[in-house]
DNA sequence: AGCCAGGCTCTCG
DNA sequence: CGAGAGCATGGC
């Protein structure tokens, strides 16, 4: 018996939302097929997997094994509107595009897509650190095997799940095993560390979800292999912050000197400034230009 | 073979 | 600080 996430006329295009999934070859620990989307996910000590349809009457959530944990609920509901993006001021957003030359045109090609968020911070961190200087479809790939190896898994109905790995998991992971993986000694050295440092307790990357911009940068910059770039699609990517925009990003760079340029080479400065008249719906924007430049209908 | 792909660190002036 | 070199890995 589904529950429903969203009322009947809620503004959402399931599909275009998580086509991102899909695009860039298999992501293990989001998988999402057209019609269904599938994660495994962590909560009470367990491995449960959620399942994202659509009905007529909105958008359905189910949860496998059934459970009456209230805990486990609430975790599912979590994540499912990050992933969604259902906190997203999209009318907001619209009212403000409508009178705009770009993306006035990009917003009603798009309509009802929303910018789909990362479960969890770690899963973000990680998944911004595998896709560092690679192209995308390479790191799609590296990735969901790194799931595959140390994710727990479940399974529901013949079919196995992997919930992205765990800190502690990858903590205990070794250089050697990663690079088996493709992993580049660099990025597996960040990851370990990375994790070993969420588990050593000294950092609680949950309690950097409502600080200011700034102090989040200054936290995780710390840590080896985590720079601007990576700081800015963790605020819009997994926080959601509407200013965010990852200005260094060459995907970034190349749509907007496409859209804004005619095609002109633009430094990371020209970027940031441009966005910047966008205010909070600059993420809005970045992942509206990004959509129908990389991925179009 | 050589350049590119949704960067980061380290060094040096 | 800011620029620049070096690094790492697979695909084309």
């Amino acid at each position: 018996m589904p529950i429903h996430l969203t009322k009947p006329g809620f503004l959402i295009d399931f599909g275009l939302t998580l086509r991102r999934y899909m695009a860039f070859g298999e992501d293990a620990a989001n998988l999402f097929d057209g019609q269904v989307f599938h994660k495994a996910f962590h909560a009470e000590g367990g491995v449960y997997l959620l399942r994202l349809s659509e009905l007529n009457s909105g958008i359905g959530m189910e949860i496998f094994p059934a459970t009456g944990s209230p805990a486990v609920g609430a975790e599912a509901m979590r994540i499912a509107r990050q992933i969604l993006g259902l906190d997203a001021p999209l009318d907001d957003f619209y009212a403000f595009a409508c009178e705009h030359k770009v993306l006035a045109p990009l917003a009603q090609k798009y309509r009802g897509a929303r910018p789909t968020l990362s479960a969890t911070p770690f899963e973000m961190l990680v998944t911004s650190i595998t896709a560092q200087q690679i192209n995308l479809q390479f790191a799609f790939a590296v990735r969901s095997r790194m799931v595959r190896r140390y994710g727990e898994s479940l399974q529901v109905a013949d079919q196995f799940y992997h919930a992205f790995p765990q800190p502690e998991t990858l903590a205990k992971a070794t250089v050697a095993e990663l690079r088996e993986l493709q992993f580049s000694t660099r990025k597996a050295e960040y990851i370990i560390t990375l994790s070993q440092a969420i588990v050593g307790g000294g950092l609680q990357l949950s309690a950097l979800n409502d600080l200011p911009d700034a102090e989040i940068a200054n936290e995780l910059k710390h840590l080896r292999g985590i720079g601007q770039w990576t700081v800015d699609w963790y605020l819009g990517r997994y926080l959601g912050r509407g200013n965010a925009i990852a200005a260094g990003d060459l995907g970034v760079r190349k749509a907007i000197e496409h859209y804004f340029f005619d095609g002109q080479k633009q430094n990371e400065e020209a970027i940031r400034a441009l966005a910047a008249q966008w205010g909070d719906f600059a993420n809005l924007a970045v992942h509206y230009l990004l959509m129908d430049f990389y991925l179009p209908q």
